[in-house]
RNA sequence: GGCCAGUUCGUCUAACGGUUAGGACUCAAGAUUUUCAUUCUUGCAAUAGGGGUUCGAUUCCCCUACUGGCUACCA
């Protein structure tokens, strides 16, 4: 537990302690005496720089929870004074999607959360090698050559083989096995009965490759062993050997490496020192622990930390992409078109201030210890700990997500926020005066939560009511407000300049003297000038829509001259 | 089925052996306000179950239940 801690520690010191890591390894040979044990402390002569890799698959949009591993990456590197590297695994070339990779470069620059390294400034992937991107190319499927070499290592030393099984025959034993109530395993237990180069001689599986029979690659799973490593959020964790199987590194299919053997060789090759992922990843831990063995990079081995998972709002199960159709929330950071033409939401375009969403996306897995909930993308950057990291899965709340937008877009600079609602007004091919559009978002913007909302919140502000809201009128447009009504037109006729100071005060004084109900008078004016029960103060609104607008509004709302008015027809 | 991880209000979470178990979202009530909203106050609401260890367990250990992930020539 201490150790678990001490060895972030001293990672992430630049002052050597060689010594303290000595103390650690005798620790752990006392402790684990016939077991494998690893991460070992790293060596003291390697660099202790920290450098974390965000590395998504191109299949497609990412996914909330996938913006949320890169955001933890990024502030864990950030803090650290690292690197935040992106790289692309698409050694999968049947799932494949085009523009993915732009997606995922452009949600990351959205977000406000680039990668320092394997992006270069247009936003395409460094190719070649230079001293800002020195490990390109960062696309695995550029760097199949390299992962072929480390491949052919594991063979002729003896921790991996050729493998001959078709898929079929795998398939069948698999139903075998589930028809016995079993679970068919590729490893230790059952590889020597059947078609792999562990029971040929070197000439015998030589002929076989010649011979153009489709192979894979296995990695051979030592047995009768105690894997014991530590995960940063999840402490010491113990796996038998004999209950893994021998995981295809190299697939005959399409001549690429699978994600564990092109993960581990570029984890290594790119000098990272935290690999922080989602919890999907934590069963293949043990592998790439063993893979790291194998290869004898233990020294430099980085250290792991898996994410718990974001979980759908109800139900079963992960958040998917389904979840937010049926619910009707984004769980994409922007949209995105499928190559079929299907469009998914994105918050980007629902209207998600980008540092709300980020925001959002830090309080779900993780919290500082205090009640704070609002953070700037600084703020997070310092306070932000692997130690704090939740290990339960969290279920994702449409309705605080709202919450936190509302709480950003009050905080957001009303020309800003002017500019963006120009845009809808325009859109809607609403008229109005670009002069007055800071002070009305002014007054309208903390009873919204997204800028759309501005429409519905702020339309009185361009247009005169045409409708009035029946259960105002029948509330407040009794007997003799006409009467008073008409007097409050000609008291407003007199005041000049017409500005929300010269209105409020003396407006109010106009009806006390009157003795009449403030609440009456009022309501009614609100009646005549927006036509229901909304919006900031009435000197607030009518010095934004002029004196003569006001004027026109009373004079033009039905029944407002004659007295007494009847209650209709609204 | 097997392996691994997890389990505190409906939801996100705090409390790293001693608290009337705290906060936030949602919901409800009240106050303020010329309306709506904001704001403020209050309320509803939780340690999965069972065993241990301990003076004392949400916290440590074990069992059970449940949840999640993985179990592909996908990542």
């Amino acid at each position: 537990m201490g150790a678990k801690i001490w060895l972030r520690r001293g990672l992430i010191q630049t002052k050597p302690i060689v010594s303290f890591y000595g103390i650690i390894v005798i620790i752990y040979s006392l402790h684990l005496v016939r077991s494998i044990s690893l991460p070992l402390p790293k060596d003291s002569t390697m660099t202790n720089r920290v450098r974390v890799r965000f590395a998504p698959s191109p299949t497609g949009p990412l996914h909330m929870g996938g913006v949320r591993t890169a955001l933890f990456n990024y502030l864990f590197a950030k803090q650290h004074g690292g690197d935040f590297i992106l790289r692309i695994e698409d050694t999968d070339t049947q799932r494949y999607v085009p523009g993915a990779e732009e997606y995922i470069i452009e949600s990351l620059r959205w977000c406000g959360i680039p990668p320092t390294e394997g992006v270069t400034e247009n936003g395409q992937m460094a190719v070649e090698p230079s001293p800002q991107h020195p490990h390109a190319p960062y696309r695995q499927s550029q760097r199949k050559g390299l992962y072929h070499t480390y491949a052919q290592q594991l063979v002729s030393q003896g921790d991996a083989y050729y493998a001959f099984d078709s898929p079929e025959s795998l398939e069948s034993l698999r139903q075998e096995a589930e028809a016995k109530g079993q679970a068919f395993v590729y490893g230790p237990a059952s590889r020597n009965a059947l078609d792999n180069s562990l029971g040929l001689d070197a000439k015998e599986t030589a002929k076989r490759l010649s011979q153009n029979s489709p192979w894979v690659i296995r990695f051979r799973i030592p047995e009768n062993q105690n894997i014991i490593f530590h995960d940063l959020i999840r402490g010491e964790i113990t796996v038998q050997s004999n209950t893994l199987d021998d995981k295809v590194l190299w697939k005959s299919a399409d001549g690429l490496p699978t994600y564990h053997l092109a993960n581990v060789v570029d984890d290594h090759l790119m000098e990272i020192s935290h690999v922080i992922r989602g919890e999907e990843w934590l069963p293949s831990l043990p592998l790439h622990i063993l893979l790291y063995r194998a290869f004898e990079w233990t020294n430099s081995q980085p250290l792991f930390a898996h994410l718990p998972l974001l979980l759908k709002p109800d139900g079963k199960g992960k958040l998917s992409k389904r979840d937010g159709d049926r619910l009707g929330f984004p769980v994409f950071p922007l949209e995105w078109k499928s190559p079929l033409g299907e469009i998914s939401k994105g918050y980007r375009e629902d209207g998600y201030i980008a540092q709300a969403f980020v925001n959002m996306l830090a309080l779900m897995g993780w919290n500082p210890g205090t009640e704070q909930e609002i953070f700037s993308l600084e703020q997070l950057t310092h306070l932000f700990s692997l130690d704090r990291v939740v290990k339960s899965g969290a279920r994702f709340n449409p309705e605080k997500a709202h919450w936190f937008n509302q709480q950003y877009l009050r905080t957001t600079d009303n020309a800003e926020l002017a500019a963006s609602f120009a845009n809808l007004l325009t859109q809607a091919s609403i008229p109005f005066d670009p002069q007055k559009l800071p002070a009305i978002v002014g007054l309208i913007k903390e009873r919204a939560t997204f800028v759309k909302d501005f429409l519905d919140l702020s339309d009185y502000f361009f247009t005169a009511p045409t409708r009035y809201d029946e259960k105002l009128v029948a509330k407040h447009w009794k007997e003799d407000i006409p009467q008073k009504i008409a007097a409050i037109q000609s008291f407003l006729a007199q005041i000049e300049p017409f500005t929300k100071e010269s209105i409020e005060h003396p407006l109010a004084d106009y009806i006390q003297t009157n003795e009449w109900s403030m609440g009456a008078v009022m309501n009614a004016l609100r009646l005549c000038i927006v036509g229901a029960a909304k919006g900031p103060g009435m000197a607030d609104i009518m010095s934004i829509i002029g004196k003569e607008e006001t004027l026109r509004r009373i004079a033009n709302t039905p029944h407002s001259q004659s007295a007494p008015a009847p209650p209709l027809p609204f």
